[in-house]
DNA sequence: AGCACGCCGACT
DNA sequence: GTCGGCGTGCTC
């Protein structure tokens, strides 16, 4: 069944004549967006209702809409009975009947827009239909009437007679016929004449669909010798199918009765065999006929302190610390309660691997309808997905980020897990974090927020500590929990302590090549090889040296597009620029004096594999980081977990393997960087990837050893870290962004502005300075305090210069609609680099 | 996308 | 003065 939903209108003249005393009630302007792309802002558009859309138009809808010279789609955000400009032009015709956005999801894409400072029509189309004009489709057929004042061309002529002969063509058709000028010029100003009609409607693809054989009761009474009599195969094909007893699909019934389709025709034709379609939707993971059996509650005390949260009005947020199966019992309890109650749940987490993992975990503990929203790969699915969320046939959307935009019309809770990691912010235009949106949409449809972590960030602890939000506890081991987080060192609580030990490199003796490894580090990797013990060194560069220097003349092997310095990948033989991934040969002598002589400084992860070759020659070493493939990948991270290898070098790129690569020992390599860079986030960022590191040699079932390599032992960070102490660094990281009236006390956004011409980036955002400085003069008591510009920390990216302001107050949403064309906006930023 | 408008330099 | 190229902003 094709999903056609469409309605033929004529096309309106440009400025209506409808008097509005045949006014059919309603109101009579509908507030669009429009579907242009330079449309600053969370700016709309009022268009005058015609009389007969009066009744069928409300919010959410789409509407095909003059713009300029055009004709675009759009979606009604507002209803209105007047219009705030003089002059408006006609809705031309509706696109579908119904809404494609609720109004709680249109107030959503409100708030993103004015949150993010991004085109609200950005906004609209998180919330809507997957790909939304990629199901628009446009016909044109002849009016018969037109303007008979316009003459019409030879091409004009030969698009009408084509378009009488076939009665409705679509612009590619049309374009076969006729050629591409004579469409794509014509057709528009055919359009505008009144000669031709355009039709747009919305047509959702559907997904492949998979045909499956019923069998049917036999005749009341009648036995299988009457019935079938000599049609032996027939006989099998009904016998094989009422054994069964479920639908089985058409190739694996061939295949199990081993008969021929025309056997199948004749059962079916007798009406003793039905066929069903069934769409392959390999996301929906369970039905009400999943098992439904129930995760046992262990942990009584926190799941009585959710319920209670979860009973309150208006409900509340609450962030739940634990280990991650202690949090996922709580969410199953939580998320199974919501749908005995009909409500239902969205669960946002940082990358595919958990998605796909909790929704198999939770469909087998809950009689509920879970989808999986990261294996919904095809468009058809995508929109299959959303319209199934939409209609109120799932309960549970498991996904990452966009997830958290599932129509759904009954939500009750909305889960974020872990919601420190920096998956959960997007890397593109509307940078919306997920955990954001989320206390935004709970708001709106008043249910309740959860989010979930081993550590949170800074903003999220500190809404606990102000009241916004309640901490939660979960599992065992919650006393020393306690203690690092509320009452901050305590030594005594934890017994672990002596197994986190910080080594200052700059007075530490060095074994082996390059000077990376601490002899520290070195003895507790050999004694941990020689047990049969397994290490993880984690270093935060991947390739061999960080810059290839001339010893002769100084020359420093740069990309040509990035002021950065290329990183050697001697393993590829090649030089990466590590900001835009450009690559060149390496080279053995300097370009521009031709000597021979290369000096490296700084390293990487290929430079530390070979060093802990050369000091353990026995072990075996393996690497994991963006350089290599899939396939490599997964055989290193096999081959760790299976105990073939020793050693495991990696890079960021080895924590999406979490709990796979349980190790003895922890080697941080290099543990501060970024910590003397001017970024107040780099702290926040270190200490959360140092804990999240830990957790590969702490856990449930493992208590192994961490050593840090670090030329600022001293920094706060470190001691917290060493300490275990979560309210130890967040105390210390506090008192700074108080002093400096930081985030989580005045919001920030970051503003970014990319040019080829240095001094024009600069000029620009000079510019911008000063027109934000002028609307805030305007207005007294407005705090935004707005600093720079600055070129960006790598100054020059992608052969464009990169200038920056700071916009920090409560009220910096004010001055956003000043930035456009050119201009990055980043609210919340996770650095200011 | 396509048009209006304003700024600036070149030319009448 | 006036013409036109170009960059910028607007389209209900």
């Amino acid at each position: 069944m094709s999903q056609i939903v469409s309605l033929w209108l004529h096309h309106s003249p440009r400025f209506g004549f409808a008097c509005k005393s045949l006014s059919t009630g309603g109101p009579a302007y509908a507030e669009v967006v429009v579907a242009a792309g330079n449309v600053r802002g969370d700016q709309t558009f009022h268009y005058r209702i015609p009389d007969e859309f009066r009744r069928d138009l409300c919010p959410g809808q789409m509407v095909l809409v003059p713009f300029g010279s055009r004709q675009l789609y759009g979606v009604v955000v507002g209803l209105a009975e007047d219009s705030p400009v003089d002059e408006t032009r006609d809705v031309l015709d509706l696109i579908g009947k119904s809404r494609v956005i609720d109004s709680e999801h249109l107030r959503l894409a409100r708030w993103l827009a004015q949150h993010y400072g991004c085109p609200l029509f950005t906004a609209v189309e998180l919330v809507a239909p997957p790909s939304l004009a990629r199901h628009l489709h446009t016909v044109y057929t002849a009016t018969g009437g037109g303007d008979k004042t316009n003459l019409l061309t030879g091409n004009d002529r030969r698009l009408l007679t084509v378009l009488l002969e076939h009665g409705e063509l679509s612009a590619a058709e049309i374009q076969s016929k006729v050629g591409k000028t004579a469409a794509t010029r014509g057709l528009d100003r055919m359009v505008g004449a009144g000669y031709v009609n355009r039709h747009v409607s919305l047509r959702f693809p559907e997904p492949a669909a998979e045909r499956m054989v019923v069998g049917m009761p036999l005749p009341d009474g009648e036995s299988t010798n009457a019935v079938f009599g000599r049609a032996h195969k027939q006989q099998e094909l009904w016998e094989y199918l009422a054994g069964v007893g479920v639908p089985v699909a058409v190739p694996d019934l061939m295949r199990s009765v081993s008969a021929s389709g025309s056997v199948l025709r004749n059962l079916v034709d007798r009406g003793l065999a039905r066929i069903d379609h069934r769409w392959l939707l390999p996301y929906i993971l369970a039905g009400p006929l999943g098992l439904g059996l129930r995760p046992q509650i262990e942990d009584d005390e926190a799941w009585s302190l959710l319920q209670s949260s979860m009973g309150r009005t208006p409900p509340e947020t609450v962030l739940v610390q634990g280990e991650e199966l202690d949090r996922w019992r709580l969410y199953a309890s939580a998320i199974n309660s919501e749908g005995d109650k009909g409500r239902q749940s969205i669960v946002v987490t940082p990358d595919a691997t958990t998605a796909i993992d909790f929704s198999e975990w939770l469909a087998a503990r809950s009689g509920l309808v879970v989808a999986d929203s990261t294996k919904a790969r095809t468009d058809a699915q995508r929109v299959a997905l959303w319209r199934s969320a939409r209609s109120g046939e799932l309960d549970v959307v498991v996904g990452t980020r966009p997830a958290i935009f599932a129509p759904f019309t009954r939500l009750g809770l909305v889960i974020v897990d872990r919601e420190e990691d920096r998956a959960h912010k997007n890397p593109s235009e509307p940078r919306y974090h997920v955990s954001s949106c989320a206390k935004e949409l709970t708001r709106i449809s008043r249910c309740m927020l959860l989010l979930g972590t081993e550590t949170p960030r800074v903003a999220t602890f500190y809404a606990t500590e102000t009241g916004q939000s309640r901490l939660i506890l979960a599992g065992s081991d919650k006393p020393r929990r306690g203690a690092w987080f509320r009452e901050g060192c305590r030594e005594d609580v934890d017994r672990r302590l002596d197994r986190v030990v910080v080594v200052d490199t700059r007075r530490a003796s060095t074994a082996g090549r390059y000077g990376v490894i601490s002899r520290q580090l070195y003895m507790v990797l050999r004694s941990t090889v020689e047990a049969n013990g397994r290490a993880v060194l984690y270093v935060n560069r991947r390739g061999s040296a960080a810059l290839t220097i001339c010893r002769d003349c100084g020359y420093v092997a740069q990309c040509p597009r990035c002021s950065r310095g290329l990183v050697q990948h001697r393993q590829i033989q090649q030089l990466i620029c590590h900001i835009c991934n450009w690559r060149g040969d390496l080279w053995h002598r300097c370009p521009t004096c031709d000597a021979g002589e290369l000096r490296l400084w700084g390293y990487g992860s290929e430079a530390v594999a070979e060093a802990v070759t050369h000091l353990l020659p026995r072990a075996r070493v393996v690497g994991i980081d963006s350089d290599r493939s899939v396939h490599e990948l997964e055989a290193n991270v096999a081959s760790f977990g299976s105990g073939d290898a020793d050693v495991l070098v990696g890079t960021q790129r080895m924590l999406r393997f979490g709990s796979l690569l349980r190790a003895d020992l922890l080697g941080v390599v290099q543990a501060d960087i970024g910590l003397q860079f001017p970024d107040f986030l780099a702290p926040e960022r270190v200490f959360l990837n140092l804990m999240r590191l830990q957790r590969l040699v702490r856990g449930p079932n493992c208590d192994g050893r961490t050593i840090v390599q670090t030329v600022m032992p001293e920094h706060y960070v470190l001691d917290a870290f060493q300490k275990g102490s979560y309210a130890r660094f967040f105390r210390a990281e506090m008192d700074q962004r108080r002093s400096e009236g930081l985030p989580p006390l005045r919001s920030l956004v970051k503003a970014t502005f990319a040019h080829a011409e240095d001094s024009r980036a600069e000029e620009e955002a000079r510019r911008t300075r000063l027109e934000c400085e002028t609307v805030l003069s305007a207005n007294a008591d407005v705090d935004v305090e707005i600093l720079g510009p600055a070129p960006a920390f790598v100054r020059r990216q992608r052969q464009k210069y990169l200038w920056q302001l700071l916009l920090i107050g409560a009220d910096v949403r004010r001055v956003l609609p000043i930035f456009h064309r050119g201009w990055t906006l980043d609210a919340d930023p996770q650095d200011l680099t």
